[in-house]
DNA sequence: TAGATTGTTAATCGATTAACAATC
DNA sequence: TAGATTGTTAATCGATTAACAATC
């Protein structure tokens, strides 16, 4: 029965992560939090907090070692283990994602790309060909698939969502601009972009008000 | 001197405008805090109070008015205007979000594609035909641009980033996997996808813990 | 050992929820 | 007028920041 992590702070790790490697990169060995906190512009205190949470990685008039923490956070996040994906709907947004080598290096691989579109039909994107949808009960029941990414227009997305949790998927990774509406044991995770867009809107007709 | 706006409400606007689209389709003429309270799942304090940090939108013992309600969301949004922009970096990504005819429908034009790929050179994209990086200082000098979509590599992206800002750029939807340091009258929302894959795969690791 | 910096507790700040008077 | 529901104030909850004792 571990403490419950928040929300906050899981949206911070990537970027942790991220500045991590760009550390190691630079062949920096250790960091104390004030010297991170200077680079992301986040307080000193806040590092120390989020990194706890997960355990004492550092150490007292020391700091964090680069290359444990980066490793430690890339484990948290499950980054070490083998994703495999499956991208339904192959149309711009599919394509674009399942040309994105960056995240093979990152573990997640995609193993199968379907779409409705016959037009589309044996169609190959890195070695990946285009399945029709029809197809997918069969191709799920035989391997093993990590993560679903929803790639397709709003109209069967929650069909489709539903179908997929039946099948066996417990994690979706969802570009389709509606909210899903799925068992509670089945991890969904949102991208919608049309709600960042008009986010960025917002501060354009508001710009007077930053800060 | 308006009060300040949490970000936190900001990011649930374009949800709020979403539910009520859809509100609006199924001809639903009034509702109530209560009852969008049930669709959303979110409480009906928190609708009522993040509609009154802009106004009075409802009326007692009547609710909201859909159509009203999602015009004046609209408008805070900025849904209102148009907004051009030029999507920099024509790669998969770029070209997707180049195609999203969605994106126009909300005002968001498309008036510029820019790449360094000379493979690329005049490939046209809904229109828009797809021109070298180093034509882009002319270009912007011409054409009033709202928003720039940073869709390119890491690599150059942070100087890219910097001339779009000197040619008078004051807006921009990054999609490169890095933080940009601009002056901080730019506004600048983030996408960074692979930070989203990473919640994703830390909430299967950690499926067990979810609510 | 002295200095540095963490891990962690306490204080503050902000966001969410609850309650209710105002009012349509 | 009575009932419904907002707008808004007050209470609660959670997240961030500050402070400092523990310890390398």
């Amino acid at each position: 029965m571990e403490k419950e992590i928040s929300r906050a702070v899981i949206r911070r790790l990537p970027r942790y992560y991220r500045y991590l490697r760009d550390l190691l990169e630079e062949g920096v060995e250790r960091i104390s939090s004030n010297e991170l906190s200077a680079r992301m512009r986040v307080t000193a205190s806040q590092i120390r907090q989020d990194l706890n949470n997960f355990g004492g990685f550092g150490q007292q008039g020391y700091g964090y070692n680069v290359k444990y923490l980066y490793d430690e956070i890339g484990k948290i996040m499950g980054i070490n283990r083998q994703h495999n994906l499956v991208i339904v709907g192959a149309g711009n947004l599919g394509q674009a994602l399942a040309n994105y080598a960056s995240f093979e290096n990152m573990g997640f691989v995609l193993v199968g790309l379907f779409d409705v579109n016959p037009a589309l039909k044996g169609v190959s994107i890195r070695g990946v060909e285009v399945r029709m949808l029809d197809e997918m009960k069969e191709f799920l029941k035989e391997e093993r698939i990590d993560i679903a990414v929803l790639t397709m227009p709003k109209g069967n997305a929650g069909k489709v969502a539903n179908m997929l949790v039946e099948l066996g998927i417990h994690a979706i990774w969802n570009f389709a601009h509606l909210d899903l509406e799925l068992p509670e044991d089945v991890v969904v995770e949102n991208v919608h972009l049309s709600d960042s867009l008009m986010q960025l809107s917002y501060n354009i007709a508001n710009r007077e008000n930053q800060k």
